[in-house]
This record gives C-alpha cells, sequence and structure tokens, in this order.
DNA sequence: TTGTAAGCGTTATCAC
DNA sequence: GTGATAACGCTTACAA
C-alpha cells in the first residue's frame, strides 16, 4: 500500500474534461478574468469530480511565486523545548498562513548550521521568505538574507533598517511594571536575564534603566547562570538590595518561584516577581506568575502580512503591536521591611 | 529591498563554467556513475563558487521524489500550546528530517479542516507523506492517505494494518506504575483521561485493568471535565475510594498537583499522582510530578524511517519503540492510612 | 472569450 | 564518460 498513485490528475485531465483547453482552466484557477463565469462553473466542476488541484511544484517553477516561509530556529531541542512562547508563535503562525495557502518549513539547527541552512533552503528554492526570531547583536542572518535576496522580517528585534520587523510595542512596559512594583513598595528591582547576546536585550535594559530612574527605583542588572550548580540559589544570592526581580525568560521565572522557598526565599513575602513573558506555565506554579502578557499571535499575524507585502515585490515598512499587558497574579507582593 | 533577485543561477551556468553540459551537471550532483571524478569536482567547484544548488521544484516536476513531510495537527491553539509533548516532538523529527534532506511543513487545523488540508497538501504535491499524530478511533484519516495513495506513518496508535504505526512499547508500563504505586501500599488506583476518542485510549484502559487484577489493585477510571468550573476539585470528588491516579495528560497532572492542596487535597500525603508523559513541566511544579518518560525523539527518528522507506516505494513494517522509563518524584507516597 | 505555443529548471533516455 | 533532447505540469504572452 501506499505506493505512488499509477497515474496523477493533471491540468489537461481536467481541460479535457471540461471541454476547454489547459490555459482556460489555469485562468479560471488564477481569478484571470479572461474566462467567463459558465466555463469557470464548468472547470472547476470538474476539477472537483477529478479531484484535481494545481501542482505545486509546477506553479511554482512556472514563475508563479511559491508559498513557503521557512523557520530556522537555532535552538538545541531542550532550550526550545521549555519555552513555551514557541507554541504560541507556531500555533499563531499557522493560521494567518494558511488563510494566504502558505504553508510553514520548520526546522532546528545547530548554531554553526544555522547559515548553511538558510542557504540551503533557499538555494533550492525550498522557501519563499523568511521569519528570522532569536535576532542576535550584528546578527550575520540579517546580511545573509540581503545577500540571498530572500524575503525577510525580524520578529521581535529593534532593529532599524534593512529587514522589516515586527516589535511589540514596550516602550511602556516597564514603566507599567515598575510602576505596579513601586507601588508595592519596593526600592531596588533587578532585571534578570538570560540569552545576552539577544538583539532586544539591549533596548530593553535602556528602558528598564529610564523607567526606573524615573520612579527613583534602583535598577540592577543580574544575568542568570545555567552552568551554576544551583542557578536559582546563584541567581537569588547575588540579587544585592533588589527586592523584586523582572525575569527575561518565563520558564526561568517559573523555575524561580517553584524552587526559592526550597532555598530559603519566599515568593512573594521576600522577592517580588515578574515574567516577562507569559503563558499557561505562569498559571501552574505556586505562586501564580505575575506576567507581562505579549500579543504573540497578532505579532505572528502581523509578520504574516509583511511577509506578503514583501513576496509580491512592495516595500514593507516596519511594525509595532501593541497590547502588552500586566497580569497580576500571585508572585508580586508589598516589598518585605 | 529583498525584491527577489533579478537572475537566479540554473544548472545551465554550472555547467558553462564548467565547461561541461547541463546534464553532466545533474548526473555529478546526483551520485551517478557516469561522470569522472576530475570533472565531478570541476563541477562542485563551479556549483560551490556560484553558490547554486538544485532547484527543489523543478526536480520535483521532473520525477524526483520531493522531500517534504506534513504535519496537520487538529487542534486547538490552546490544547496545542499546553502539550509539552509536542514541543519535544517537532524538535525531534526535525534532526533526522535534516539528515535525510527533508523538511517539516506543519500547520494546525479545525477538525472539520482536517480532511481538506490533508486532501490540498497531497493534491498539491506540497508534501511527500504525513505523518499522522492524535490518532482516534476509526480515524477517517487511515482511509484517507490510502485513498490518495499518499505514504503516511501514524504516531502513537495501535492500529492494526494499512498504515504503519510506531508504537512506544508500554506493555509493561502499567505494570510498572502500579507495581510502584501498590509497593507503597495504595489499593485503589483511578486512571484519568482526557480526550476519551484517541485511539489509544482504549487500550490503555485494557492494559491498566490488567496489570490492576494482578497485582490485587482496584482499578477505576476517572474523565477529566475540562468544563466544569474548577476541573481539579471536581475531579478530585469522583475519586471514590482512589488513593492514587494515573494521569493520562502531563500538563492536567500538573494543574492537578498545583490545584489540589487549594481545594483541601494534600499531594503526596492524602493522593500520590503520576504523569503518563515526561517533559520540564513534570519538575517545575511541586511537589515535581512522578513521570513516565517515553522516547518522544526515538519514535521520531523511527517514523522517519519509516517514511523514508515509504517513499522509496519499499513496504514498511510497523515498529514498536521501547524505554518507557518512571521518573520517581515527589508526588507519589505511601498510602493514606 | 478561448486556444496555441513557448518557456520555467531539472532529470532521464539514449545516442555518441 | 559525456552531451543532446524530450519530458514533467503549469503559467503566460499572444494569436484566434
Amino acid at each position: 500500500m501506499t505506493a505512488t498513485s499509477p497515474k496523477r490528475v493533471t491540468i489537461a485531465d481536467v481541460a479535457r474534461r471540461a471541454g476547454v483547453s489547459p490555459s482556460a482552466v489555469s485562468h479560471a484557477f488564477n481569478g484571470r478574468p479572461n474566462v467567463s463565469e459558465a466555463t469557470a462553473a464548468r472547470i472547476r466542476a470538474a476539477a472537483d469530480e477529478l479531484n484535481w488541484r494545481p501542482n505545486y511544484a509546477s506553479r511554482k517553477i512556472s514563475g508563479q511565486g511559491g508559498r513557503s516561509l521557512g523557520l530556522v530556529i537555532a535552538r538545541s531541542r531542550d532550550t526550545f523545548g521549555r519555552d513555551p512562547f514557541f507554541m504560541r508563535l507556531l500555533a499563531g503562525l499557522t493560521e494567518p498562513l494558511a488563510d494566504i495557502g502558505w504553508s510553514l518549513s520548520l526546522t532546528l539547527v545547530q548554531a554553526d548550521e544555522e547559515e548553511r541552512v538558510y542557504r540551503q533552503w533557499w538555494g533550492e528554492q525550498r522557501v519563499d521568505a523568511f521569519l528570522l526570531v532569536d535576532v542576535r547583536d550584528d546578527d550575520p542572518r540579517l546580511g545573509l538574507v540581503e545577500q540571498l535576496g530572500a524575503p525577510a522580517v525580524l520578529l521581535g528585534a529593534p532593529v532599524e533598517d534593512g529587514v522589516p520587523a515586527v516589535t511589540v510595542q514596550d516602550e511602556t512596559a516597564f514603566a507599567t511594571v515598575l510602576d505596579h512594583l513601586a507601588g508595592l513598595g519596593h526600592r531596588g528591582v533587578a532585571r534578570v536575564t538570560d540569552a545576552p547576546g539577544l538583539a532586544h536585550t539591549g533596548a530593553r535594559d535602556r528602558r528598564f534603566s529610564r523607567a526606573a530612574a524615573e520612579l527613583g527605583v534602583e535598577a540592577t542588572f543580574v544575568a542568570w547562570d545555567p552552568a551554576a550548580g544551583d542557578p536559582v540559589a546563584d541567581l537569588l544570592g547575588r540579587l544585592g538590595a533588589a527586592t523584586a526581580i523582572v525575569v527575561d525568560s518565563e520558564s526561568i521565572a517559573a523555575q524561580i518561584v517553584a524552587h526559592a522557598p526550597e532555598v530559603g526565599v519566599r515568593v512573594p513575602d521576600q522577592l517580588s516577581v515578574v515574567a516577562w513573558e507569559d503563558s499557561w506555565v505562569s498559571t501552574l506554579v505556586r505562586p501564580r506568575l505575575t506576567a507581562l502578557d505579549a500579543p504573540v499571535e497578532e505579532s505572528a499575524r502581523t509578520a504574516v502580512a509583511l511577509l506578503e507585502q514583501l513576496v509580491r515585490g512592495e516595500a514593507a515598512e516596519s511594525r509595532t503591536v501593541s497590547g502588552r499587558r500586566l497580569v497580576v497574579r500571585d508572585s508580586t507582593a508589598p516589598a518585605p521591611q
């Protein structure tokens, strides 16, 4: 079973059945105006009966642009797997892509294979555009896609020009968070980051500092060290005078609240924790995480819209989507005395 | 920027540069024996300099089978997003696929769109095989792929024939779990299931009953009701004499242990909980979940191997992968008196 | 409004 | 060992 079926039905079969020429079928299927509604209907009926659909490879080779978005993620299985953001992204991408007849080609690569995969997929014409995630400082992929001439959109990175980007409006996000914390009496707040090379890190650092200064809160920065024996204990030991932390990664924030009491720090009594992303995971741990929900699905939809413009040859402007919103749960509380 | 580059390099350019004919290039690139090693090297060099790769659509249209695996998931964004299994699956699929030059086309669909998408992707020749997950009782997709003549492999379902399947060996898994629980003094154990229509549910039910009978444990079945106001409280209220539960879904198990104490049930003192799948989520909640780890990555690799056989026209036998293993953590303890 | 014919970039066939 | 030449299934001028 499942040997490839002997004879594939082609446009010629449909044409024959509808009593027209192949090109008429093509016209009808591509919404070209030069075919009467009557024959178009006949053609569609014939195609339906034969269960025919235009062959993807054929139409691609004959000029009609393809419809496949490449998503190449340079992460280990593990760091990919424990980031709920990606589930939201994948799920959010899928629907707008389907709406325009595109599909998503996904792969995970090791860092040193990354460029090869972009070159290969583009060179083979396997994909027709790329979505760039986890954008790093001086990301080589920006130059690469430009060199290749591949349409590409950045997700989540504040890059100025070249490749259009979709970013989440978070000018005011830190102000919102710090306002919440300051209102609870916190005077020292630390920002916890992993993945130092990521392009958004610097921008967020600056916004954090600025927002803190405006509110008279002392801002510090602490790096998450996954190599430490007990990363949570290690981190908590380096917090200095901070009584609250804002954690870039939701899964790390979750780890922190789950494990902190076991190393002698009570959340939220002694330490308040805010996660910079939100998902079901934040509701799973105890105390539930106060988190900044980002409009991931809308970002995905916007990115797809930009991509569509690009492949049509139109220029595409970077866009900002708004909708960050602080979801206050149980991991933030008044500062300890 | 990023307008499609004006001129694409083709096999003819490479041939010209290497001073050979296009077919020689093709031969060299497809490991055909009729080209000398010397010219092959020259050809490869020329291709490298020009950064050329065989056009995917062109080679596909000219008979060479494609290399794209379709994965169509009929889940809502939400149920997809909160199942860590899928992250493991995607990550695990990606590497063996890359090894054989395939890519993964992923989409989420609503149940009533499912068949249409399979037909469309196959009809367009957009994919060359399917991986079927979330197989249901009397799953219509089995007949569908057979009718289409599409190579397909089932993942995780104990289906007898037609489409080859990859399943995880869990003949002994329930025995292992129940042995663990019986050893802790539990005499009544409930199996908690969501997703009643799934094909593996029945088989697991039977194995659970059998293993329980052999160990003299009373087996009961309880359905998770997501529509209840407080699904956890609702479930706990229907447990009868059971002092331990085995939960089919890891994320539900996590929800249960997290929320149970809030509705007056202490885990593991009053109730032991075992999750039927394992991931980082099990280590996140408190108490950490005792869970059955499944060899997801190996399943994925095996499925890809079967798929490869199928598209080459060979027959493929269903396979079972072993390696289920009970990871004892903190959610299981001696039965209450 | 419809049909004819020429590509698109590759692989396969079959002479050379 | 190498190179013309004809497919592959579709789109798209252009002619009817």
